[in-house]
DNA sequence: TAGTGGTCTAGACCACATT
DNA sequence: ATGTGGTCTAGACCACTAC
């Protein structure tokens, strides 16, 4: 069980000896690992050591640490975001699943809606094309699955093309912002989302409930009307352990 | 400059403290942050104490190590890639930058290409709807950053459909890929592209060169002709430090 | 050479969940 | 009540780089 080893750290060998015994299947998602006593027993390390050890599967993200219990195996069952047909109501050939068994019997709503008006901080301005003293309306909202938030975004209008309008409201009726903004002549057609992943602030790990070693995805949308007028800009930050990023598209 | 703290944990609080003074902006990015000895003495802490404070920020990804040398402070100038217009040749409405600088002035080119015939991975094989003892054409590349190392991609295209054609050399000609695809007479009509971020495998740090603390974004795209027949997997992992995926898409 | 981060040890106390 | 992980200390030796 255990690896004759190198110039590699210890603890970076009993990391790839859980890992593989994870890669395996040896080790099912929701097992247990090995405790810091039973790892300092069977390599003949110190605490720390053992520490060190499980520190790196947690931060690889594939273990959780769980206190007074121990240190799981993590498992994968993301929710599908589809960036295309959500917006546009197209259909798309079913596709085989390689996610696992995705979103089966869970629940994915949307809470905490609320609404403000601010001055538009510096990225939100720029995409905007908002000059100085312009302000925005705020939305804010929360994505939770199985009661668990997964998803924080923010989306900022131009006061002066929504104000008075349901935009401005929690509840925004039917068909949501877009329709609104289509019933006030402003109809969205073109959309820019822009992804990165990066590692949580410690305010996201709080607010999404982040495991240590989860990546977060940020996703920026940008909807322009027809002519190019940008009329909204969303900024969302993901849990990226909760999340597959779907992408459709024809050629022409 | 020291945070008078509660209940949390003083590593937390040092790296509280690093953290206000990186996003302020009183240490830019390549600046070097406080050594070991010097949060020692400025906290009174133990040097494992210390040290954790320094891997705190190390983990969240926006300082990194130089051996023999500190901490330094984390910058972000990734490269965009753009899922969409790359593949259609479309034209797009130019966005204002919110990345940073982005590649100007900076070389991304395509090296180690590598060629070869196989049995498919699971993944791709149901991907691709093959059946047992079907193989396919694997295709690798890299891409490089300025010669860094940026993003790793594998194709699997079913042996049965290129084989014979310049698909199966290194260099595919003009066009590439999917050009002689079209060639074939199975031009691709749709793509799919499933994204995902995680934290590296062990392999991906040494193959990325990944600095601690950055995750990995994981691009699987599929290909097909119009009729819906699967022609090609892509499955690539990018540097998330080093990338923004950009998608554009206009309502129908 | 001096200073840096990287690894490791041997102890300790705590808050927490019940493997 | 026992065992778990979370934090912290005070030392040590090493490899690396040039603040």
């Amino acid at each position: 069980m255990a690896t004759p080893g190198k110039g590699e750290p210890k603890y970076l060998q009993i990391a790839a000896d859980l890992r593989a015994s994870i890669t395996s299947g040896e080790r099912g998602p929701g097992s247990r690992l090995p405790g810091e006593n039973d790892l300092m027993a069977a390599y003949q390390v110190a605490r720390e050591t053992a520490r060190k050890a499980l520190a790196q599967l947690i931060n690889e993200g594939i273990a959780t640490p769980r206190r007074g219990a121990g240190v799981y195996v993590r498992e994968f069952r993301p929710v599908i975001r589809n960036g295309i047909t959500r917006l546009s109501g197209q259909t798309w050939p079913e596709g085989k699943s390689v996610w696992g068994e995705e979103a089966e019997g869970r629940s994915l709503e949307v809470g905490g809606v609320q609404v403000s008006e601010d001055d538009p901080p510096p990225r939100a301005a720029i995409l905007l094309g908002l000059g100085d003293g312009e302000r925005v309306i705020v939305r804010d909202r929360r994505y939770l699955l199985d009661g668990k938030p997964v998803l924080l975004a923010r989306s900022y209008l131009p006061a002066s093309l929504v104000a008075g309008s349901r935009i401005t409201q929690a509840d925004t009726g039917p068909g949501g912002t877009y329709a609104r903004l289509a019933d006030l002549g402003h109809a969205p057609a073109h959309f820019r989302e822009d992804l990165r992943a990066r590692m949580p602030e410690p305010g996201e790990v709080a607010s999404l409930g982040l495991a240590p070693g989860t990546p977060v995805v940020e996703v920026i949308r940008t909807a322009y009307t027809s002519s190019g007028e940008p009329l909204e800009v969303s900024e969302m930050v993901a849990d990226a352990s909760a999340y597959v990023f779907r992408y459709d598209f024809t050629s022409t």
